[in-house]
RNA sequence: GUGGUUGUAGCUCAGUUGGUUAGAGCAUCAGAUUGUGGUUCUGAGGGUCGCCGGUUCGAACCCGGUCAUCCACCCCA
């Protein structure tokens, strides 16, 4: 057999049977929970067009966009050739490339608001599951091309937003049986430790810093800090902000002392608060805990942020989120706040696989198997076989008369619990055998009582 | 984008200082076994040693390049 030399694009993989199995648990468990909770689904195309995604994810972001080459270049060598120049200068040009594959879920479904704004009716709360691409470097727990899904409310500032949507992921998590820790805090909160520290624009130097916190110390921090031209007051002001520990009430207790006195900090404190509140404590796991450190990249963000991380292993976070004052703004329809949390299914799906949290049931396709054992045999198991699944049990027949050994090896591999035998000796009595695998007993039936057997 | 790791049968991996015909386990297929699988035994198939080039009488092994992989950084789901 020649090898053939055929590959996958880097960072994109292909999922065999089993593997699509226990997705599909992850995603129909979040997308039950995205109906559960009132959501409407909705899908948007691959691409969208490069300037609805430039400019969106901050500098980092549009260099992982990918983007696809304009289609009919060699009609317009001169003009390909000339602008092209521009793409070696890192810029954009329409003339080369003018669409892109979708980088997360968020800005098209701005995208989707700002262009249906007069059909729809707000509160708007859609849910999508759908793939993203992106053009990092793969690692672990990063893919280029992964799903994301997403729920989202615009059109409602209400905090009661933020607190379903906290209560969404702790369902979720639990049902999956994925160990998490919720993590909340608030933009606002950032940004008067901004005001405070150096002033608004110094923003993303601190929140790029103290993100970094339990990856290089405290001591490393304050030192970029000092760097970035805070000075020593400011960056003490910053530790103590970071040296916050507790319980939630005592964390905020703290961080009311240290920025309560400014407005945002105060609202933002506010904020958590309410979510708190409401937040069902009774929920026991998995727990939504206040973290002044977690600033999250996305630009848009305004006010509270979610992350979820999972427990008991190295992995980035499995979820994040937060709210959006004005996203639709960027295209040209401003007043429609938002917010909403992601779900990132392939890394759920690696948290799982390597904790073994997938339910072995996850892995059964058909229940039952009728074995092949001669023509007029066939024939009678065919019609059972129809039967059956007319009442709904997964069911099928072997596709020809093989060896015993050959058909039990047949249903073992695919993981089938009950055969059913009929050979010639059944098909006189009118009989069938029902042969449970998992432990080997089986037992001998009229063959009209097949059909209420339970193939469990 | 930066740095590192690994690449040998379908899978997991051996392979001596460079030396005849590259091995093992598992898996697959066939037989022992024509109505009872999982255990056991016997046998078989399966390889351009990631790819391209170089050094050498001779390369899986040394060198260069390239591709892929995994890991870390950056960033993120």
């Amino acid at each position: 057999m020649a090898k053939p030399t055929v590959s996958l694009p880097q960072g994109t993989r292909d999922f065999g049977p089993d593997i699509v199995r226990k997705r599909q648990y992850i995603f129909t468990t979040i997308r039950t929970a995205f109906e559960l909770y009132g959501f409407q689904p909705l899908e948007t195309p691959a691409m969208e067009n490069l300037e609805t995604l430039m400019g969106k994810y901050g500098e980092e972001g549009d260099k992982l966009i990918f983007k696809i080459l304009n289609n009919g270049l060699d009609k317009k060598e001169q003009l390909a050739r000339e602008e092209f120049e521009k793409i070696l200068q890192g810029r954009n040009t329409k003339a080369i490339t003018e669409r892109a594959l979708k980088y997360d879920l968020t800005i098209p479904f701005a995208r989707y608001v700002a262009m249906n704004q007069g059909q729809l009716s707000f509160p708007f709360k859609r849910y999508q599951i759908q793939p993203v691409w992106r053009a990092d470097k793969p690692q672990k727990g990063r893919y280029r091309e992964f799903y994301q899904c997403d729920a989202d409310v615009v059109g409602s500032t209400s905090l009661l937003n933020e607190v379903e949507l906290a209560t969404l992921y702790a369902e979720v998590f639990n049902q999956l049986g994925v160990p998490v820790d919720i993590k909340i805090n608030n933009r606002k909160i950032l940004a008067a430790l901004a005001e405070v520290c150096g002033g608004p624009d110094k923003m993303t130097a601190i929140t790029v810093a103290i993100d970094k916190l339990d990856k290089i110390g405290l001591a490393k921090v304050e030192a970029e800090l000092s760097e970035k031209g805070l000075d020593q007051q400011q960056v003490s002001i910053i530790r103590q902000y970071l040296e916050i520990t507790g319980t939630n009430r005592e964390k905020l207790a703290r961080v009311k002392e240290l920025l309560g006195k400014t407005e945002t900090g105060e609202a933002g404190i506010r904020e958590l608060e309410t979510v708190l509140d409401y937040f069902d404590p009774s929920m026991q796991a998995p727990p939504l805990l206040i973290d002044f450190t977690l600033a999250r990249g996305l630009n848009y963000y305004t006010g509270i942020i979610f992350e979820v991380k999972a427990r008991n292993v190295q992995m980035g976070s499995v979820g994040g989120g937060g709210r959006y004052d004005d996203l639709t703004g960027l295209f040209g329809v401003p007043g429609i706040p938002g917010v909403g949390i992601s779900f990132g299914v392939d890394r759920i799906y690696d948290v799982m696989d390597e904790l073994q949290l997938f339910p072995a049931d996850v892995q059964m396709g058909s229940q039952v198997l009728f074995f092949n054992l001669g023509e007029q045999e066939s024939k009678t198991a065919f019609t059972l076989l129809q039967q059956l699944r007319a009442g709904n049990t997964r069911a099928e027949l072997y596709h020809e008369n093989s060896k015993f050994d050959k058909q039990f090896k047949y249903a073992e591999k695919k993981n089938i619990p009950y055969i059913v035998i009929i050979g010639t000796k059944e098909l006189a009595e009118k009989t069938c055998v029902v042969k449970d695998l998992r432990n080997g007993k089986q037992i001998s039936l009229p063959l009209e009582e097949l059909l209420n057997f339970s193939f469990l």
